[in-house]
DNA sequence: CTACGAATTCAAGTTCGCTTGAGGTCAAGG
DNA sequence: CCTTGACCTCAAGCGAACTTGAATTCGTAG
């Protein structure tokens, strides 16, 4: 088992080691030990932080990427959670789809803005439909009980 | 055609007031007009806040989704950018697959921590693929010329 | 042994995407 | 006419996710 640099590990992940710091100092990764200062990576923090990569490219935070993790001192991911973590993906994916579509389709369309085509607003209001519930994820909604 | 006070349009888009505000100053969207001192939008106003919630949820910036619409100053979206945004999206449509598909298994995998777990390794491994390409939509990367 | 380069810490700075607050305006209803 | 409430502007603040810089400590190659 060949323990790593953090600049090691940052080259094979594609990332700077300051970002491999921060994500220690979050909890996130750790390292197996420490060689004179320097911190020494297990393999295995290659697949956290490609795992993290993923998470973060699906949009969730930092702090919801840790609750997925049952590591170390972490409260253990749960099973609901974690499903119900899918089933958002699964909606955001048919989200991006749509929206794929869209950009594939106002690529061709001759419609001067993509706002009249009838295909793109078919499109929008596909994907529309309960996408305020998913966007909790990025962005705490206010209450609004207005 | 009826016009729409700014906070009808919040309501209608689920977003507050302030946002529509942020966002007509980046430009992204435009009211027709002004009653007083009130904004007055037209109703594809509410067709552009789904496009531009769509992009955000896909990991778009602001800024890219302002290069999408070819509205009013904005130098026209060209094809071949909008092709090359489907095809990213393309790519993470497939990671994010492997992501849900991740979570499922771990939620149902006896393996102390997934780390450890074949299936896991293996869909990570696949997803993992070419993936650096596509984060620079959300983080611009150094050039690391080293 | 010494110099070099790679790591280290810690505090402060940056960008993005909004939100908040203070202080002011205006249109419509009673 | 006057109040009320929704809107306005502008500047400042905020949280997330990192980055940068200065001052220091190592391990290894020459």
């Amino acid at each position: 088992m060949r323990l790593l640099d953090i600049g090691e590990v940052a080259e094979q992940a594609g990332l700077p080691p300051s970002t491999l710091r921060y994500y220690e100092e979050l909890g996130l990764i750790e390292a197996v030990g420490r060689r004179g200062l320097r911190r020494q990576f297990g393999p295995e923090t290659l697949l956290q932080l490609a795992f993290i990569a993923l998470g973060r490219t699906a949009g969730f935070s930092l702090g919801e990427i840790a609750g997925m993790f049952g590591g170390d001192g972490r409260p253990a991911p749960d099973r609901a959670e974690l499903h119900a973590r899918a089933d958002a993906l699964e909606q955001q994916i048919k989200r991006m789809k749509a929206l794929r579509d869209a950009l594939r389709h106002t690529a061709e369309c001759p419609a001067p803005s993509h706002l009249e085509c009838p295909t793109f607003q078919r499109l929008m209001k596909a994907a529309t439909k309960r996408n305020a519930l998913d966007r909790r994820r990025h962005k705490r909604r206010a209450a609004k009980t207005a």
